[in-house]
DNA sequence: TCAAAAGTGTTCCGAATACACCCATGC
DNA sequence: GCATGGGTGTATTCGGAACACTTTTGA
């Protein structure tokens, strides 16, 4: 399939055009402890061998994109059957040194418990590290994780998210708290709670907290078939809709 | 800066990798006389020869992506000055007949009759199409756009759209029928004259309509302070933020 | 009994909705 | 005058915001 009888309009064969590298960069959120977590692989082969960097690896010339994202990262971290959402790619000329490399981004969310994360391939270590102590990473990768912070923001705006990240049982609080470390502000908790209540997301469970100095909380879990109705759907508009 | 002394994990030069072309798509919006419009090129060049398809073709080697979308719009339509954003990157094995490429999608919104297209580079024709005739465009173009229509619909919730798209003197009745054709549906007249006048968004001008065989409409324009504004800042959040 | 966090209720306000109705123009 | 679309006002409902209050636990 890479014949060179096309030719571009100033009679170079296409083939000519055909030296770009191509990678995908992963940024998985976590969430433990109260926390928004990153997973940061630690590079052990040049360039940029020991800086902390995204997962990310170029993508071979046969294998579709989104297919890459899910066999890099699997290769690099163990961490397989996650949903890797294209959120962004990067294409200046110098991001990376070996030559012309655009980038595709890729982004998912996850309970970080439920995958412990095994260093291979080139990556020296993999950790789950705290968002505030992501910086000074690898390559253009500050930049990449900025953007994939926003998208992470406007997400929360518009559509539910947080089945990808809390345990299967989970208090209200909780769930708020994940909230506010996303969004970086402070909710009002009565009103969160009548919020959250009023779409049909949340199932009471008939269990609550043990070991707790207060007065212990009541769990719940999500409601899956409302919570994917509400992915697809969305959360709100700005005009009406009439029909 | 294309050395190749940098090896992948199984020893293979990062230049055995480099054989992926880029290519650009450009989605233009238009509008004009009540119709929400499409910039389409005929093909003027094999692969698909004679058929309809956005403007696009391959990025240069030295050439950073926003660039060059910026270049390839020019090139093929003449249009100039106008901000192209991206909006998601097609990477599917066989997209291309002449080899692996990898498409990036830009897309913007102009008045169309301020930007009258000329054809030339590869492009046979350039013409304003309405959105509804778009249809069995060349490549992979149709799935191309069909995610820049949802990518348009999901601004138009989001951030003020109209200056773009509208003429410099407009009336309310045509603001309220540009959201309509995008979003495809109806919207309520005083309503939603009440809801766009409640943002501090239009200038109330001492024109009004001529030769019309009804009460002529007033005109407005856009304060263009605000809408910049409007467009960082968005324009609503489902959850309250308390500091 | 006290601290701490869970959980509920109530009031206020502004925005969204659904209408009914009036106004200016060309023919 | 009348058809046509421009333009306004209002009553009602709904949801967001603010905040006071009660409840349950461990220590």
């Amino acid at each position: 399939m890479t014949e060179n009888y096309f030719l571009s309009e100033n009679n170079i064969p296409y083939r000519e055009f055909f030296h770009f590298g191509l990678s995908v960069d992963c940024v998985i959120f976590g969430y433990q402890n109260g926390q928004l977590k990153l997973l940061l692989i630690k590079r052990g082969a040049d360039p940029f061998k020991g800086r902390l960097a995204l997962p990310g690896d170029l993508v071979s010339i046969d294998e579709a994109l989104d297919d890459s994202a899910t066999r890099i990262l699997k290769h690099l971290t163990g961490i397989d059957n996650i949903f890797l959402e294209q959120f962004q790619t990067f294409g200046s000329v110098v991001r990376h040194p070996a030559g012309r490399v655009v980038s595709v981004g890729y982004f998912s969310l996850v309970k970080s418990e439920n995958y412990l994360p095994i260093a291979s391939g080139w990556a020296e270590t993999v950790d789950w590290v705290n968002i505030s102590e992501a910086q000074e990473l690898a390559f253009d990768h500050d930049e990449i994780l900025a953007e994939a912070i926003k998208t992470l923001k406007r997400k929360v705006q518009t559509e539910p998210v947080g089945f990808e990240l809390l345990p299967e049982k989970f208090t209200l609080a909780e769930l708020q708290n994940l909230y506010e470390q996303i969004l970086g502000s402070k909710f009002d908790k009565p009103n969160f709670r009548k919020k959250i209540m009023g779409i049909n997301l949340l199932t009471p469970l008939e269990e609550i907290q043990e070991n707790v100095a207060h007065r212990p909380a009541k769990l719940y879990s999500f409601n899956k078939e409302e919570y994917s109705r509400l992915k697809k759907k969305g959360l709100g508009s700005i005009f009406q809709n009439i029909e």
